[in-house]
DNA sequence: CGCAGCGCCTGAAGGC
DNA sequence: TGCCTTCAGGCGCTGC
């Protein structure tokens, strides 16, 4: 699942192959979520810049390309020559006979040109600072939480909080800052803890190209090397890297939560 | 307005 | 071996 350390690496490795190249012909899938990917044709793209998990590609009539990449995109340059593949739901030709193309087997992910008007994308329209954001510091963070009573782990995937932490790095996070994800209240002290995890974990992702668990790919085709370095998601069962503890699974916002019963308490 | 619940989507994995 | 069921989950939408 790409998150913000995934889609930084993509929008690094668009960066030199789309920046300048004028659309000659594009096309996406008749759903709602890819068909508007041919409204960009005859604009060029000025440069790659991403907002949390969104690629936003700005064009040169003033409107934005804006790629989600959900569940199970990637984007990929092609040549001249390139396979026929089922699964490519958006593609862009470009003017130097490249293509680039978002290939999405579940299509969770989203194509969009917009202008002002975000009112279609809600979550990128009320989205919350950038984590490396001086703004984002401990003090905004615990203001934030303060008037929600949801869960924390369920505030920071809401988006709101803070952009582009999803399951992977929600749960890291929290591990390392030794707060349980259920809780319903964080303390200022608590804040002082997750603010950093949350950076050092998603820049320390960002190091190492992304986590490969399946689908994600940097724009070359290559794997994330972060999967090797985490210590919570996807440990279920086995021990804590902190105390040993045999970490435990549980649901929260129906999504799988991995923590340690020892180092986050209620 | 906040928030819980649901639906979307399909390959992989597990059960029998 | 092969069929069936369950699971994964980000986000948009609906309704309370």
């Amino acid at each position: 699942m790409p998150e913000l350390p995934e889609v930084e690496t993509v929008r690094r490795g668009l960066v030199p192959l789309v920046s300048g190249r004028r659309i000659v012909e594009a096309d996406g899938h008749p759903s709602p979520k890819f068909r508007d990917a041919g409204a960009a044709i005859g604009a060029t793209i000025t440069g790659v810049d991403r907002r949390g998990k969104y690629l936003m590609l700005p064009l040169d009539d003033g409107r934005r390309l804006v790629i989600h990449l959900g569940m199970t995109g990637q984007l990929r340059v092609h040549g001249a020559e390139h396979p026929v593949d089922p699964y490519v739901r958006a593609w862009w030709q470009l003017d130097d006979d490249r293509t680039l193309a978002l290939r999405d087997v579940r299509r969770f992910g989203r194509v969009a040109v917009v202008d002002d008007d975000l009112s279609g994308l809600p979550t990128l329209a009320a989205l919350g600072p950038e984590p490396f954001d001086p703004a984002f510091d401990p003090d905004a963070l615990w203001r934030s939480m303060r008037s929600s009573r949801s869960r924390v782990k369920t505030q920071l995937l809401g988006q709101r909080v803070v952009a582009g932490v999803g399951n992977i790095y929600a749960d890291e996070a929290l591990w390392r800052a030794g707060i349980h994800p259920g809780n319903r209240t964080l303390s200022r002290v608590g804040a002082a803890r997750l603010h950093p995890a949350i950076v050092a974990v998603l820049l320390e992702a960002i190091s190492r190209g992304g986590t490969t668990l399946r689908d994600y790919r940097t724009v070359d085709g290559g794997s994330g090397e972060n999967q090797h370095h985490l210590d919570c998601y996807g440990r279920a069962g086995q021990p804590c890297a902190r105390c040993g503890t045999v970490l435990r699974r549980i649901v929260v916002d129906a999504r799988g939560t991995t923590f340690c019963p020892v180092c986050q308490r209620r």
